[in-house]
DNA sequence: CTGTTAGCGCCTTCAC
DNA sequence: GTGAAGGCGCTAACAG
């Protein structure tokens, strides 16, 4: 066993070559390592005076528990799971962070699954969450893993407690966190038509994802309100990243007849799409009139300056920490909360001339 | 207790309300625990028939191994801590994804930590690669934590395995990632220089930090292989953001005498400045160019698109984590890597008129 | 308030 | 090739 043999070895001066054990902190408080177990977990339990000794110890010691077998002991990892679809999309590390922040707080660890949109991973990830090393999962990908019902006998697993934030996954009996994407949809569009655009295209997301068909139908909603007809041909692909705004850009130059605003479901998407516009001589927004979606960093500093609806990542991510937190704590949780989201009015849409 | 009283509960049809355990799957092959070890970490050692019986248990069972008590037993965790500066800073989430892939791909997973420039998480985390919670980690913040040699009794841990991502750590004797940052501010002066620019602004990074100080100094190396003067109140303070690229603008708007190039160490700060100057009515490169360095996703879709230096982010990321496992699993690791960069020509600058 | 005791689930000698 | 047994470090139940 060589860590053993490692850690057998005679220490050196005051820098100790193997951690310290609850035994040892016993020892030099001269209680039981019980006691040194409760001064830690619940200090009013124990008399002032062997608290006092314990803490000494435990200074002088340098003794930090060990978490493995705190965990086998307890069942408890103090680590919950974030599974999110990209991480490298701009829009998740804000809500990453105000998900760190809420947890830190609580003492909790992150781990972060990212899927990468590789089902070989969901399922690893997902026996992560079987196998007792997280208490608890968020879940941004829209989907629950690690809960078919096949049957096949790779057997469902004590299921932890889940959150979903920002894509709510229908059905789902857990606490879902998110925006309002279809009222928010519906005002962008209307703001749009009360400009005087009657010819708004919609640069979509993927066509199964959750938040695109919420934004979809708020677009047709909004279309509606103002009395136009939806006309399909203005609905163009995509996938919510730069590229695909590029690449919708250039379809658009293609057209004859153009729309005169693009409503965009994500700012990554109406940034691309405002370059390759621009490229071909396109003004935004004397010539057309683009819109976003998320509110990230760079919407403000875009050129033009992006017109968009704000998200508040952040507190999407505390919220739905929080909402884990309560879980994991035995606390109620709240079932569902919807953060508001607000249109904010820069120089990428004109009205029409 | 509750959970095993839980546990204890009988289960219904074929979903088990408890996990199994080795010995459920020992009991249903008919062998003892220690074959049902052996068959998961050496199958070549157990006979084939007894192996056969295993899996098939295991499978029955849906049987996962227990991490905790594997950890416990074993020293080891299978867990990486990634230490960054900031989790919403866009330049980290694709070296994260190069980090994660290869990490993944070796059966770690990884935890976040990030700083948020706060000394007590760093605390924290430091507390974390001490306490035995994960295997190795990856520094991503310049500095090395927990392993002060203050002797104030709380003592230096056992060290783990450590690796610095992009920000080399001075005097640390480990694995260190990085690109040659001076080099390509170097070159990036040096091409401002060759289309006839002689007012170089720079546009710096926080003093404190490495990568500035390397592209500080590669910057006045090119205006020295240029035949430039240095002149100090062409340094604009910056700290890498969005907003201090705003900032800095303003402070070029409102000069008398203006540089009629920026070199700016970030594609943040650049993307930022132009915005500025545009709003101002500097045309960008017309009246002055602007550079950046990074080449994240948003310089190519800059308005104008960013000349930039190129970082391999994932590659980066990849090579950080492939030095790590290496460490981890006993093997010889590099000391040192540097990965190149690309000189990214785009439309931000022009030659001087 | 405190100590003793008994595992948490696994891996790994050691003996056969 | 296989089984029995001990213990990784901690906490919770139970006495006292």
């Amino acid at each position: 066993m060589d860590e053993a043999g490692q850690a057998d070895r005679a220490e050196q001066g005051d820098r100790p070559l193997r951690v310290a054990r609850i035994q040892d902190v016993a020892k030099l408080a001269e209680v039981s390592t019980a006691t040194v177990s409760r001064a830690l977990a619940s200090p009013e339990r124990v008399s002032p005076e062997a608290r006092a000794r314990v803490f000494e110890a435990i200074a002088k010691t340098g003794y930090v528990p060990n978490p493995a077998a705190r965990t086998l002991r307890s069942q408890k990892t103090y680590m919950v799971l974030v599974v999110l679809p990209d991480l490298a999309n701009t829009f998740f590390s804000r809500i990453l962070r105000g998900i760190e922040e809420t947890l830190f707080e609580a003492g909790y660890g992150m781990i972060i699954g990212d899927l990468d949109g590789s089902p070989e991973k969901e399922a690893h990830f997902s026996a992560f969450t079987g196998a007792g090393r997280v208490d608890g999962a968020i879940l941004l990908n829209g989907h629950l893993f690690g809960q078919r019902r096949d049957g096949s006998g790779q057997a469902a697993r004590l299921s932890i407690p889940l959150v979903a934030l920002c894509e709510a996954i229908p059905g789902a009996d857990i606490p879902q966190i998110e925006i309002d994407n279809r009222e928010a949809a519906r005002r962008m569009t209307e703001h749009l038509a009360s400009l005087g655009h009657s010819r708004i295209a919609y640069l979509s997301g993927p066509p199964e994802n959750v938040l695109e068909r919420e934004r979809f139908k708020g677009y047709q909603d909004g279309l509606e309100a103002a009395g136009i007809a939806f006309d399909p041909s203005l609905v163009i692909p995509g996938d919510f990243t730069i590229g695909s705004g590029v690449t919708a850009g250039q379809d658009l130059v293609a057209r004859a007849k153009r729309p005169t605003a693009v409503f965009c479901t994500s700012d990554e998407m109406a940034i691309g799409l405002m370059r390759t516009l621009l490229s071909a001589g396109i003004r935004v927004p004397e010539d057309m009139s683009v819109a976003g979606f998320d509110d990230i960093e760079f919407a403000a500093v875009a050129e033009p300056a992006l017109t968009t609806i704000h998200q508040p990542r952040r507190e999407l991510g505390q919220a739905a920490a929080s909402a884990l937190i309560d879980l994991l704590q035995g606390r109620p949780s709240p079932r569902s909360i919807r953060l508001d989201t607000e249109l904010v009015i820069r120089d990428s849409v004109a009205p029409l001339r």
